[in-house]
DNA sequence: AGTCCCCCCATTTTT
DNA sequence: TGGGGGGACT
């Protein structure tokens, strides 16, 4: 067959990293470099050049959104269907490796996944059990440390204990979390993993059966792997497999939930005949944005050294903008986006990116008032919503009864009458018992250890149940999803809430059978036991593992808003970084210590390398933060990146005001521009292309960087920058 | 049982 | 400033 094909469009790297014979490959790359098509073509590669099978290749992600898209590209370029490959998170994987080996990993058949919310719930009970004091030891914070602990491949019994109160607790409730997890054959994220890990490392055959099948393991966003996890990629290749790893240290952003940019270092340990190739070509932004972003990120000490370099256009300048607050920054960015939209661009081109996300409330408001449309990313995403986290959980009781933290939540949802009195006898009773809820539900009807009218109301909520089954049982899924949301009286329940919210709950819930109308059509895999694992559980699973995209709709064109973190992997023609002030943007939380701030800055990287054209950068003099004004420094990170490639667009340079402290912003960076006086006056009639007419009212700054508010005769007053306004002096 | 109020908190996020 | 959670009150 003839390959050459899927070599012919890359550069001399891309091929060497696609067509290389190495057992084990790192590939570093930059952004922007082509990293995932080095992967799909490396997949096409493999199968049509060495005539690997799709059954011999695992290529692993971190989100299934990555793994949908990989698919779909291998199979694009192919022309074929991936039948066989696995390509997936490591979660996903792992949960099939569980799914198809429970009895070997020391699992219940019907083991359900926990996710972060559940995990919390559980380990709220569970300190109320232990009487640990809330205060001292929120129930958050443990959670956080017995997931660290995971992501370390660590379990209660083999943490060193140096008898302190902190550690001591820790464990205490890690232990009893542990046991509730057994008892209730319930895994959380980490343990996924963490089994997966385990149930090789128990199980020689087993691991041999997959080091013997998965000849070619293939894993993207190496950089953000944990302990845990790179631990499994070395399990699986072993000695003799290949594997390529792909990845940047200097998009490393995730450090604080665990990843190590050590592993890429460690690979070379571990292997130390791998073959280095480095992606240093970039295809995306100007050769401006790729300078800013190179200088920047050489301020980083600990880096294994990179420099991307392009073959395209300078392009135009940076602009940084030194907004009074944060309503002006919101107020300029938004519009430029509309000079933006109105020369011609699409707004969906266009990102605004940010460090936290309370920084998106102002620019919401600004967009909101010149009607611009905008789509946020983040925020609750489909299946973590109240309301169908309620649906969910009715169905996860129709699977099994014993599932504790399904039964908690729905219970009284809606509300029947079984109140925290209520429930705290059926605790004492399971605990007493050591069964589940729902056992003692049955108990304490059948033993009348409740009073006649809780009593009344837990049959009738068990009755409910069993019902819901019955009715269930010949159902097609979409159709159980249907019967319950209606017959649970969850629909009538958020109807009745009233308001916008409880509509959008409502349309929620049915788009709850929408998806579960599709899952019906999903194919399931060959290596799935379908037998034990019916197509609601496997839904079910699917929604633990997939929480789902904050919003589907992708058809307006709309500018986009996102935190930093979220922009990874992304790109646009146009990007805003805004807030670019010490405290925020590095941020006070992460400036403490030299790693923090190298990740800081990473993420600072991270923004500049989305951009394809035009980069905007904006801070605030002075900023609302927790419902207080806070004077702000600008970020170390402007005065870190080229003068020469930045202009300036100060409006404020008439007015003094003390120097803060940062000594290569104050005065300019291009050193003042110098510009003739502006041609307008107060009470000066003008014009302006989309605004129509008006009168100055106002004006700040000279120059090209002056602005003047403008009285419009129909739109009203605005403050324009001189340089982008293009005004008429109107006679 | 449900509502209201007060207090506390406040990066980043995937699975 | 504002959201969420927990406790107290009706």
């Amino acid at each position: 067959m003839d390959v050459s094909h899927i070599l012919e469009s890359l550069n001399e790297p891309q091929r060497n990293a696609v067509a290389n014979p190495s057992q084990k490959l790192l590939v570093l790359a930059g952004a922007g470099s082509g990293k995932t098509r080095v992967l799909v073509h490396r997949v096409a590669w493999l199968m049509q050049a060495e005539q690997v099978s799709p059954f011999a290749v695992l290529a692993v992600t971190f989100t299934n959104k990555a793994a949908r898209e990989m698919r779909s590209r291998i199979e694009s370029l192919l022309g074929q269907s991936l039948h066989g490959m696995w390509v997936g998170t490591f979660h996903g994987l792992s949960h099939r490796l569980l799914r198809a080996h429970w009895r070997e990993a020391g699992l219940a058949e019907d083991f359900h996944i926990l996710d972060s919310d559940d995990q919390l719930r559980l380990i709220k009970r569970i300190n109320r059990s232990l009487h640990i004091d809330e205060d001292k030891w929120p129930a958050k914070q443990c959670q956080w440390y017995i997931n660290a602990q995971k992501d370390e491949g660590l379990r209660a019994g083999n943490i060193e204990h140096f008898d302190d109160d902190y550690t001591k607790t820790m464990l205490n409730v890690y232990l009893a979390y542990e046991e509730a997890c057994n008892r209730g054959g319930m895994i959380d994220f980490g343990e996924i993993l963490l089994r997966a890990h385990e149930l090789w490392l128990k199980n020689p055959q087993i691991l041999a059966h997959y080091q013997n099948r998965f000849q070619h393991i293939l894993v993207d966003e190496f950089q953000d792997t944990n302990a845990i996890q790179y631990a499994w990629l070395r399990v699986l290749a072993g000695k003799t497999n290949q594997m390529m790893v792909v990845g940047d240290d200097d998009q490393s952003i995730y450090g604080w939930r665990g990843a190590k940019i050590e592993n890429i270092q460690q690979f070379n340990v571990d292997f130390p005949d791998a073959e280095i190739v480095r992606l240093e070509q970039n295809y995306r932004s100007t050769s401006t944005i790729l300078q800013a972003a190179n200088k920047l990120i050489a301020n980083n000490q600990s880096r294994l050294g990179k420099t991307l370099w392009t073959d395209g256009d300078k392009g135009e300048q940076i602009s940084l903008y030194e907004a009074f607050n944060e309503q002006d920054e919101a107020r300029f960015i938004v519009a430029r986006v509309e000079d933006w939209f109105n020369s011609g661009n699409r707004r969906s081109d266009a990102a605004i990116l940010y460090r936290s996300n309370a920084q998106s409330r102002e620019l919401e408001d600004a967009l909101l008032r010149v009607a611009m449309p905008y789509r946020i990313y983040g925020g609750h995403r489909f299946y973590e919503r109240l309301e169908i986290r309620n649906a969910l959980s009715y169905l996860r009781l129709l699977v099994n009864r014993d599932d504790d933290t399904a039964l908690e939540r729905v219970v009284n949802v809606p509300a029947r009458g079984i109140g925290s009195r209520t429930l705290d006898t059926i605790r004492n009773v399971a605990r007493a018992q050591n069964c589940s809820l729902w056992r003692a539900c049955t108990k304490c009807v059948n033993e009348s250890l409740l009073n006649s009218r809780a009593a009344n109301a837990v049959l009738a909520f068990l009755q409910l149940i069993d019902n819901l089954q019955e009715a269930c049982d010949e159902l097609e899924l979409h159709a159980k999803a249907e019967h319950i949301i209606t017959h649970s009286g969850l629909i009538q329940h958020h109807e009745k809430e009233g308001g916008e919210k409880a509509r959008a709950r409502v349309e929620n819930l049915e788009e709850l059978v929408t998806a579960a109308r599709n899952f019906d059509r999903v194919d399931f895999d060959e290596d799935f036991d379908l037998k034990s694992n019916t197509l609601l559980a496997a839904f079910l699973d699917q929604a633990a593992l997939d929480a789902g995209d904050t919003q589907a709709d992708e058809s307006d064109d709309a500018i986009q808003l996102m935190t930093l973190h979220s922009a990874k992997g992304l790109e646009f023609q146009l990007v805003f970084l805004a807030g670019l002030e010490e405290g925020l943007f590095p941020h006070k939380m992460s400036m403490g210590t030299i790693s923090g701030l190298e990740e800081e800055r990473r993420l600072c990287y991270v923004g500049i390398t989305r951009a394809k054209k035009k980069l905007y950068l904006s801070y605030a003099e002075s900023r609302r933060l927790h419902g207080e004004v806070k004077l702000c420094r600008p970020s170390r990170f402007i005065g870190e990146l080229p003068k020469e490639l930045i202009d300036e667009i100060r409006l404020k340079s008439t007015v003094s005001r003390p120097s803060f402290g940062s000594t290569r912003i104050g005065k300019g960076l291009n050193g003042n521009v110098e510009v003739p006086q502006t041609e307008f006056s107060l009470g000066q009639r003008v014009g302006h292309n989309k605004f129509g007419e008006g009168v100055v009212l106002n004006y700040e700054g000279q120059g090209p960087n002056a602005r003047v508010q403008v009285n419009f005769d129909t739109v009203g007053s605005k403050w324009l920058v001189l340089s982008y306004a293009k005004l008429e002096v109107l006679g």
